[in-house]
RNA sequence: GGCCCCGUAGCUCAGUUGGAUAGAGCAGCAGCCUUCUAAGCUGAAGGUCCCAGGUUCGAAUCCUGGCGGGGUCGCCA
């Protein structure tokens, strides 16, 4: 059950009332009644704005309009309290079985408490990493997967309908670059002396394996051929055997995309859709022959440098783009913005409502034009939705970790992911917004300290799991079974600080749904940060008043109430830390 | 120059899509403490939410204009 949801529906049935009775005009608007926790637990526990949203239609006085709705309220037997606070708020406090009541659900539902079906089934498209398939992934790639992965988590746990997609650029110059680079390591593996690696070609060592795996295949038979005829061959191998690599790398961080999507099967010279593709947008009147003026970003030499021809344009500025994009290069290819095109169109096509793209912060200018796009290609049927993702800045002990791209010196994604876990790296990139600069310390991160919230996190969902074992060893298995918990008595659940923790258990449905809709997994870090830090709390007040302990032997029944609560609290971790990628671990 | 993001406590950051007296964690201050799992606990203090207007019952949040920081900007990928 959705805590908010139900006390919303409560209200609103008070408001129908209110329409029956004149009151409010039959066509009032309900859409901006917000039915929320406020901010002070002294208001409170449930808080509406539902009088002064309506107090104008209704030509009342905000609280005017809320003496009425609460009156209606008050007879509602789940709230014990209901009155008007401030400008027209009206402030619920729900009778004192209530909670109980909520933790008895969440522990029935166990792992599946905060599932819910609000997305409907909708068709979602997540698309995430998409790095050129020219080499290892590397730290800048680590955080928009690990985003794009949790948002694809969430969005499932809500009802959306999603699928995890990478698209692969293997259509461009960079992939013939890859391959010239490939056939340099091909020669070195037959013995070639190949000195230093020229200028424009990748120097990364990772190629060697490629250059080996080539001679097993291909013996010398490829030095004796001409480029135009080796290339596409090579091209094509180092190709597959770099989304092996990545697929790999991904998968150290549990990343498992179920689509990918090659660039060159979209548009690629072999694909006969481009032709199709122009025609569905000619017969979409997206397409004219025009001139474009040059950039004003451009110095005058550049200036005088622009060809000003007539050229196939996209109408993206009347979708939103701030100008109309070419589709054919001067030499009769296309360009990478036609791909896009074509990429949205395949997408639209295969019936997603909204497409979401994650893309480092530095793609910032293609925001509108991905827009653009997918507005045009669908006809305004499916958006583009896309996240940016900030920076990454590498510091070991506060000192920032020193890189130089030009020697093919990045640090990559598998190195982090090895030093320090798959957890600590998936924990951390979602615990900062996704457009705010991330700060990575190889050393904090590892900490078993408080001030590192994956270890504070895990350490509670671990520290309920000791509990347990304690239990089991003390009273044995039988006497705690799910079954005697599942009996056992919530009402004695009555410590403020118990009681506020499962407020904030019933807020986890709604925290999920907003974190949907909002596109923001860090919103999930942050509530288990919350969580575990009230859990730790009443732990902490276990220490000095013995009869707040969660083992009391001499009172069974109030022990069983207390490990069913502490189950509850560890069904939302554990829901969340999952949600989040991160491995809820039951010992530290 | 155009566009995008950011600006909140000394530091690092949240802020429930416009709600009431703006919150955490560090650091600093004052006490306590030897554990149901140790990586401590409690309390107090700390603010011109960058600035100036605007929108309305109500703004850190939305709009306009500035200031400061970052990113990006031809058929590259």
């Amino acid at each position: 059950m959705n805590l908010f949801a139900h006390f919303k529906a409560v209200v609103e049935a008070a408001l129908g009332e209110l329409v029956k009775t004149n009151v409010l005009p039959k066509d009032a608007d309900f859409s901006r009644i917000a039915v929320e926790s406020p901010r002070d637990a002294a208001h409170g526990d449930i808080t509406t704005n539902a009088a002064m949203v309506l107090a104008k239609p209704a030509g009342q006085t905000p609280r005017q309009l809320a003496e009425m709705i609460t009156d209606l309220l008050q007879q509602d037997d789940e709230i014990e309290a209901a009155e008007v606070a401030g400008p027209g708020f009206i402030n619920l406090r729900l009778a004192s079985s209530f909670w109980p009541k909520l933790a008895a659900e969440a522990f029935k539902l166990g792992d599946d408490y905060g599932r819910s079906q609000t997305g409907g089934g909708e068709r979602v498209n997540v698309e995430y990493v998409s790095a050129n398939p020219t080499g290892p992934l590397h730290v800048g790639h680590c955080r928009g997967a690990v985003f794009g992965d949790a948002l694809a988590n969430i969005l499932q746990t809500v009802g959306y309908d999603v699928v995890r997609e990478y698209y692969i650029n293997d259509a461009g110059a960079q992939v013939d670059v890859l391959a010239r680079s490939a056939y340099l390591r091909y020669r070195e593996a037959l013995g070639e002396t190949i000195g230093e690696i020229p200028e424009g070609l990748y120097p990364g060592d990772y190629l060697m394996p490629v250059g080996e795996a080539l001679k097993t295949q291909h013996g010398d038979a490829l030095l004796s051929v001409a480029e135009t005829d080796w290339l596409p061959v090579v091209r094509e191998f180092a190709i597959a055997m770099m989304l092996d690599m990545i697929r790999d790398d991904l998968a150290s961080l549990n990343i498992h995309q179920e689509v990918f999507t090659s660039e060159q099967s979209v548009h690629g010279e072999a694909s006969t859709k481009v032709k199709d593709i122009l025609d569905v947008l000619r017969a979409k009147g997206l397409v004219y022959e025009g001139r474009l003026e040059p950039p004003k970003s451009l110095s005058e030499a550049e200036r005088n440098d622009w060809e000003n021809r007539d050229q196939l344009l996209f109408r993206s500025s009347e979708h939103g783009d701030d100008t109309d994009r070419p589709l054919v290069k001067s030499d009769g290819s296309f360009t990478y913005f036609a791909s896009d095109v074509a990429y949205a169109l395949d997408k639209f096509e295969r019936g997603f409502s909204q497409m979401i793209y994650v893309l480092g912060a530095d793609h910032s200018g293609y925001v509108k034009r991905l827009e653009a796009v997918m507005h045009a290609v669908s006809g305004g049927q499916s958006r583009a939705v896309v996240k940016l993702c900030q920076l990454v800045k590498l510091f070991r002990g506060g000192e920032p970790v020193k890189m130089s791209k030009r020697a093919g010196e990045f640090v990559t994604l598998r190195e982090v992911v090895d030093e320090v876990g798959p957890d600590v790296v998936r924990f951390m990139m979602l615990y900062r917004k996704n457009e705010a600069p991330l700060d990575f310390d190889f050393e904090k991160v590892t900490e078993q300290s408080r001030e590192n919230p994956v270890f504070y996190v895990q350490y509670a969902h671990a520290r309920i799991c000791s509990v347990f074992r304690n239990a089991v060893q003390e009273f044995g298995e039988d006497a705690v079974s799910v079954d005697k918990l599942l009996a056992s008595d919530f009402n004695l659940l009555q410590d403020d600080a118990e009681i506020a923790i499962l407020k904030r258990i019933g807020e986890y449905p709604k925290l999920l749904e907003a974190a949907a809709a909002s596109h923001e997994p860090h919103r999930v870090a942050f509530y288990l940060y919350d969580l575990a830090s009230e859990f730790h709390g009443l732990w902490n007040k276990g220490k000095e008043s013995p009869q707040l302990r969660f083992i009391l032997a001499s009172c069974m029944h109030v022990t069983l109430a207390r490990l069913a609560f502490l189950r509850v609290i560890r069904y939302v971790l554990g829901n969340g830390l999952r949600i989040m990628g991160v491995n809820p671990v039951e010992e530290m």
